[in-house]
DNA sequence: TCAACGCTTAGCTTATTGCCTAAATGTCAT
DNA sequence: ATGACATTTAGGCAATAAGCTAAGCGTTGA
């Protein structure tokens, strides 16, 4: 949870993660996308795998890069339920995530 | 919304979200729970205030603080539906939060 | 095999954050 | 008025984070 919210203060990252909302990308493909380094994309895409909101997978000389929705939902729907208890009807709506992820109403 | 996210990287400040959750408390009240000097509050207190995700009010020599949860929710549901298209029925949710805020069903 | 490509690791600099103590401000009660 | 209390502001120090360049490692294709 500490890695998550951490991972989510950086407004680089954000972005990342919103590319990555509908498909996956690759290493470079992500980079392209921002006026800095490659060095520097790469880490910052490190710090949300090791926050579990993305995963990587090498195929070829290529990493892919895709999000993890459900650690991202999770995540924030708990927290917002802990910290603000007018919005516990959410519960709900994310216990019913957690059984269907891919599909949409 | 980045203030917010900022604000929210810090597991203190997100324990004093919870802490008030369910009433306000003044700043020492808040210091109190934690083993840190009190400046150090104030400035935790100032860095949520300036995100809008607590407001204060000077009654006497205190000062109270206190939650506002429709920054909070409406946040972090706003982000999690543009990172996540999977959890949009939660939009209907919050809609509805958005109208009735201080009821629990 | 070797050169080019994709990506990550290493090492460095700079800016920011987080904590502290000491001092200032404002309020209450005597 | 004055002393005690509640909180914030100011100033300083150490740790962390974010960016860069250069170098390393694995993969592809000539």
């Amino acid at each position: 949870m500490q890695r998550v919210f951490e991972a989510l203060s950086s407004s680089v990252r954000r972005k990342i993660l919103a590319y990555l909302a509908n498909t996956e990308l690759s290493a470079g493909d992500i980079a392209s996308r921002f006026a800095m380094s490659k060095p520097s994309i790469s880490q910052h895409l490190s710090v949300l795998e090791t926050a579990g909101l993305v995963v990587s997978e090498k195929r070829g000389q290529f990493v892919f890069y895709r999000l993890v929705p459900e650690s991202l939902a999770n995540t924030l729907n708990g927290f917002v339920q802990e910290v603000c208890p007018v919005s516990r009807p959410l519960k709900r709506e994310s216990a019913a995530l957690a059984t269907k992820i891919d599909g949409e109403p």
